[in-house]
DNA sequence: TATGAATGAGGCTTCATTCAT
DNA sequence: GATGAATGAAGCCTCATTCAT
């Protein structure tokens, strides 16, 4: 009995799997505004009913996906050891984390920018990857700045804003260069203009 | 008989503006995707069918929009008398210009990061205000690179892409400082991380 | 060119009629609920689509049709003349003109008693097809019982409410006698019963 | 061996009565036709499944609930004697019975007033709590006419009906009376309308 | 018997696009 | 050239019903 229920229960674990991982497939190839929920739940082998066994709605698929995301790279950055280390390399440290994940799951981060334009209900998607998202980012940065180590004549918040917009955009790059790479360099020249 | 034809012509050429001005309207109201041609059309005071007899879809009307605005900003910055500055000076004034028409017109910038995920056909509409809106900034940026008063460690476009980034991504900005105070504290990071 | 638009609006005018005509053909065969606004314009011969050009729900439709219907019946009332008579002539003769409309638009009336209960927008539906509808014969009634020709011991409303009962339910009548008869021995009835 | 098939039945006769009392609640509190079988099951803490062990549908619920109304009905009527009664007593002392009964569940007679329009089977359906509700009435009306206590010159079932009518259509009044008032006073009025 | 996940038909609604006027 | 009614494809979502466990 209770294996029967466990096999129930993983089955529609797996189910619900097999959407996201189908969806996040489709967002990728199509964009969000141009995968429609039926697509999805063909990817997935599935029913178009079932889907609503499920998610509410295709935004509500695009927050797990994010909010997924969002756990990963703060289990990849508390991997990385961050004790002893200058505000600097901290950054350094904590950004090339966060570009490694979102390398992977490239495809999310420009849905996010431009989630909130598609939907009937924009209030259901923020604007990023919040909430949390840029929060470490920002403390990292306050703390720099308040130990001197930072620059104190630009706000904080719009330094944090900065790296953001970096991350953000090199996601839709053209360029021959690779996605890690790019942020690395792009977060190279931010530091070098963020020294006292 | 050349008058006539020239008053029909402006008047073509009105209906085309009022169109315009419409869509710039509605897109900044209500976002890309929830903009219908009906809804464009009615705010133009024109039937649904005239809009194409000037335009063949939606994503032209943006694209048309962005090319004005791209325009524009030349227009501005040529306006700046460019002669016997440093790269800085110049990169400064340039995005200082870019900003302040931007600034009144914000809404394009967002709508066109985010118009290619919306459109059934996204191969028309570019990334970017392209094209030839970054070219103006790579250009000052490689001269000032073969000039040695940029670093040289970085590859010139990646600098570039940095430039729209902050662009892009301060136009969603919730930060209670003004859209081009924003861009100025930016550019200036920016600045100060490209020193030699 | 004035024609041209008579044209159009006559045209448009008998499109809306269309719609109504095949509504209500619909509605008396399939019932309310069972009615797909699909069906409805199968029936009429036209898109789909072009049924939001006319109305924004099934609900609308019908309330058009209750309002056309109590258009009619004041027509009809206002045509006997009603002057010099007993509160009892004029009500019996207002009951036999309002049950000569809505026997020819039988399927109404039922709809209405209903529709409340279908809608997922139930305020939207009155439940009598009011307004104004009840309002006539509680005039007479009061006026009546003022000038002492119907009883005073029941109040007025309670009255009407019954006239309105026998309307509504005989709609559904399965006996073999016509709903006019039926209407007029029930009012009959209802005469005897409120004699002082 | 006996009883524990004995639990076993009255288990299942549970199970029958719990989805029977959470539909009424549903019916009451959404209506009929926007109560889904979800629903149902739901409010009664069972899985949808088991619907289907117990109804063949929707429609047989609500017929079962009429039933048992009826049966209600009855048991009330016959528990007040109604020997050496006039026909007008016994009609009205019935009038009452059914009055009180109805109106500890009032829900159910909307309901079935507008059932017929809901379903996809109509024919399912009876336009009344048929079969046999309104027998009981059309009995002693037809008895009273011979007898010569009610007039004959207007069918016994009208009569019949329009008892029927008053039920039905007081279960929506608005007017600030109770039910059983109001049901009262409308039977008083019929009462004396039919004296001969 | 009880369950509830899976299903897909079917309803509603929007909207780009066409075309007769 | 201007119009806007007509269109139907396409998306969203609900829900009765089935069936494997």
């Amino acid at each position: 009995m209770a294996e029967a229920i466990g096999l129930r229960t993983r089955k529609k674990f797996q189910a619900r799997q097999t959407i996201l991982n189908a969806a996040a497939k489709m967002f990728e190839a199509h964009g969000f505004a141009n995968t429609s929920i039926a697509l999805i739940m063909q990817a997935a082998g599935l029913g178009v009913g079932t889907f609503y066994n499920y998610f509410a709605s295709k935004e509500e698929v695009l927050l797990t996906l994010a909010r997924n995301l969002r756990e990963e790279v703060e289990v990849e950055i508390s991997a990385a050891g961050t004790v002893n280390q200058s505000s600097f390399e901290l950054l350094e440290r904590c950004c090339a984390c966060t570009a490694k994940v979102i390398d992977e799951n490239r495809f999310i981060l420009p849905l996010f920018i431009s989630a909130g334009e598609h939907s009937d209900k924009p209030e259901q998607i923020p604007r990023s990857l919040s909430p949390g998202f840029g929060e470490m980012f920002e403390e990292i940065i306050t703390r720099g700045q308040l130990c001197g180590e930072f620059r104190a004549d630009v706000p904080g918040n719009i330094i944090s804003e900065m790296v953001h917009s970096i991350y953000q955009t090199t996601a839709f790059s053209k360029l021959n260069i690779s996605f890690q790479e790019n942020i690395r360099l792009k977060i190279k020249i931010l530091l070098d203009g963020i020294r006292p």
